[in-house]
RNA sequence: GCGGCUAUAGUUCAGCGGCAGAACGCCUGACUGUGGCUCAGGAUGUCGUGGGUUCGAUCCCCACUAGCCGCCCCA
């Protein structure tokens, strides 16, 4: 059917009951980051493209080859049209509001989270979306609130491990590496492409090509012979200043006594520039190629690339997408428990042949509904030309109860209910319907 | 952006160069106020889209689109 409308590559719709999952997982999102004092801040699904080249990184891929870019309308004919571009992640957003409403000026640590769609071109697969849904946080504010302290590394980092249990989430591995300040990753990527120049020949083609174009991305190659030698280059760790290497120390001294566990990696190279010190990952097993549930780090510099005052910061962005895909599995595995269902199934039941009765039957059938879902319960209402066999059938399949309303109810004020799950059926007056139905 | 696999009923999937199939689900009835179990009956559909080969294509070929898997990269 090539002329119906479809939802456009990588972008899918979320339709009932998966999206009470995506409801559960945001709201304990939102309580957890609640106890951690962070506040919600939403920032427009599309900037100004400068944001992202500058903030983002011109060389990185998500900048270079996956944005959504597009040119406005120019607002006056003496005026050039203004680059506009779908946001491709949340962090370069967060800081320009930082910036723009002056939110360091209160010397306080900001502690900011978002959830929300971020857009990128990319080939779709299983977990990645051209649409995809990210929650993430922001730890940022002037040197003098603490923001540079490695004690908010490992806050982050231990809220996560926090967040991902309530969630439910088993099995996950926090790997967490440093890549020290803008001047140590300068000096590391030389040192690395100095040493890969004798051994590349020996490695894969993807390698030599690393090796000339982000010889970072070597450390991450999966081929098993390449392994010896990439052990044998020089590892980032070496490479850092001394303040680095007290920073990281300090958040993994943290780490221990929170008795958060982890995984050092030196080769976790993460693909964006504005990274600085420490960069991690929560990983999960399961989730294919894109085995990231969540990744981010600091960016002490992020907020001075785009013009703004100096503002350390640490954040991270998890997706959402594939908390779900992962959450589904581990369900699908425990065979699910069944869903309780609502609380009740009204059927009114009226003669289809006698349109006044039917019209006075299905009437009754919407104040009692409306009674019981004033009092809280969750309710569906069923129709009057319905058989009762037919009642029965649809009540079965979404409700735990079934509450008969016909004309002897409705004369008499005593409302018949079935239990589905003992087959037990009571008399209960309109009256205490409500409570009945509660247990 | 590159490579591999796939596309048939609401869903999961068989199938074959010559009438379109199963299971589950759905609808109706047995049962005029009683579901789940059972029994009887019924409807599933432009066989992803467009083109080509052929007397004839759901099947073979090509292109496109989409999904999955891998690469790149990332959440």
């Amino acid at each position: 059917m090539s002329q119906t409308l479809k939802a456009v590559r990588g972008t899918r719709d979320l339709l009932p009951p998966e999206t009470e999952l995506w409801n559960r997982i945001e709201a304990t999102a939102r309580s957890v980051f609640a106890r951690y004092h962070f506040g919600e801040i939403r920032t427009p699904i599309f900037e100004d493209t400068g944001l992202f080249a500058r903030g983002v990184g011109a060389e990185t891929d998500i900048v270079s080859k996956e944005m959504y870019t597009w040119e406005d309308r120019a607002r006056a004919q003496s005026e050039k049209p203004q680059s506009l571009t779908l946001r491709p992640e949340n962090t370069a957003g967060v800081v320009r509001a930082y910036i723009e409403h002056k939110l360091g000026e209160s010397g306080q640590l900001q502690k900011l989270y978002y959830i929300g769609p971020q857009f990128r071109r990319e080939r779709p697969q299983k977990g990645r979306y051209r649409q995809f849904f990210q929650i993430g946080a922001e730890v940022i504010g002037p040197q003098s609130s603490g923001s540079e302290s490695p004690l908010r590394d490992a806050e982050v980092l231990e809220m996560l491990a926090t967040l991902l249990d309530e969630l439910g989430i088993t099995g996950w591995t926090l790997q967490i590496n440093s890549v020290g300040s803008s001047a140590d990753r300068e000096r590391y990527n030389a040192a690395l492409r100095e040493a890969l120049i004798p051994v590349k020949e020996k490695m894969c083609a993807d390698c030599q090509r690393r090796a000339e174009l982000n010889p970072l991305r070597v450390l991450d190659c999966k081929v098993p012979e390449d392994q010896p030698i990439i052990e044998t280059l020089p590892k980032i760790v070496d490479s850092l200043d001394q303040e680095s290497k007290d920073h990281f120390a300090a958040v993994i001294t943290a780490l221990d006594a929170a008795g958060v566990p982890y995984t050092r990696n030196h080769r976790l190279v993460r693909g964006l520039d504005y990274y600085t010190r420490t960069t991690f990952e929560f990983t999960h097993g399961g989730l294919g190629a894109q085995n990231a549930l969540l990744g981010g780090g600091r960016y002490d510099g992020l907020s001075e690339n785009i013009g703004g005052p100096k503002a350390p910061g640490i954040g991270f962005a998890m997706g959402l997408d594939r908390l779900v895909l992962t959450l589904q599995a581990q369900e699908a595995d425990q065979k699910s428990a069944s869903p309780q269902g609502i609380d009740g199934y009204i059927a009114p039941m009226g003669n289809a042949k006698d349109a006044e009765k039917l019209a006075a039957i299905n009437a009754a059938g919407l104040a009692l509904a409306r009674e019981l879902r004033r009092a809280g319960l969750r309710i569906e209402l069923g129709e009057g030309s319905f058989r009762l066999k037919k009642s029965f059938e649809a009540a079965d399949k979404c409700a735990r109860r079934i509450v008969i309303l016909g004309e002897d109810e409705l004369a008499s004020g005593i409302l018949t209910v079935k239990d589905f799950s003992t087959s037990v059926q009571t008399k209960v007056p309109r009256a205490e319907l409500a409570e009945f139905l509660r247990n």
